[in-house]
DNA sequence: CCACCTGCTTACTCACAGGTAACTACTATA
DNA sequence: TATAGTAGTTACCTGTGAGTAAGCAGGTGG
């Protein structure tokens, strides 16, 4: 029972840290459109199709600033920029499988009914 | 190309179905406590440290709204309320593993760092 | 010299998530 | 009569997540 306690609030704690990261109506959609490959803020951009540049541009920083992905700006013409993810945003590809599988588990009881 | 932007539409919407249910601060934090058993609301509330009966009132009602708990009163003196996971609460084991799983990672890299 | 492309930034606005504090309803027990 | 325990509710306030619209910077093509 105590023990029970401490693990749960183990649980919480650690819980915590990972909302933190992955909060928002944006980060998770970006995060997976750069599973795909990397790609270009316009390529983003375009696949989200809902995003202003302004949210992207705020939720790309912060993916930065966590470490999820990179940013690489290539002086082509025009000037083109890269995003990719980290190893450690690579890490959440389990994650995010099974939010895409209890997403398609609950369309199937809720939304299908 | 073609093929693989389908695929990335497509879990993109089963993402926000996903997030529309486990979005906030409060709802993953309840349904992992109560992976640990039935449990009445103010065990809840102590559970969660930082709650508020207010705030745990509200997702209560979202999480029922959603088929992912359910509301069990009985007549017991004083009047216990019980919350317990409904199978498709259940269902989110994975999910919330996952969770727990990336975020201790998480602290091994960066908070640990 | 003007429009157009990419990748943003800035200003303004609003809704809502979330916090605080006090209050309610019902019952039992002292 | 009053205190305590359960399970909330209500009113009020604030910060911030998010949307809209417009502009900017640097270079290209016509």
């Amino acid at each position: 029972m105590n023990q029970n306690e401490n693990i749960c609030q183990h649980k919480l704690m650690v819980t915590r840290d990972t909302l933190e990261v992955i909060q928002g109506k944006w980060r998770i959609p970006i995060i997976i459109a750069l599973t795909f490959g990397d790609k270009r803020f316009g390529e983003i951009q375009k696949e989200i199709v809902d995003i202003s540049p302004k949210m992207l541009s705020q939720e790309l920083k912060a993916l930065e600033e966590n470490k999820i992905i990179t940013r690489t700006l290539y002086d082509s013409m025009p000037v083109t920029v890269e995003y990719s993810l980290t190893p450690l945003g690579k890490s959440m590809k389990k994650l995010l499988d099974e939010i895409l599988n209890w997403g398609t588990h609950f369309r199937k009881e809720i939304v299908g009914k």
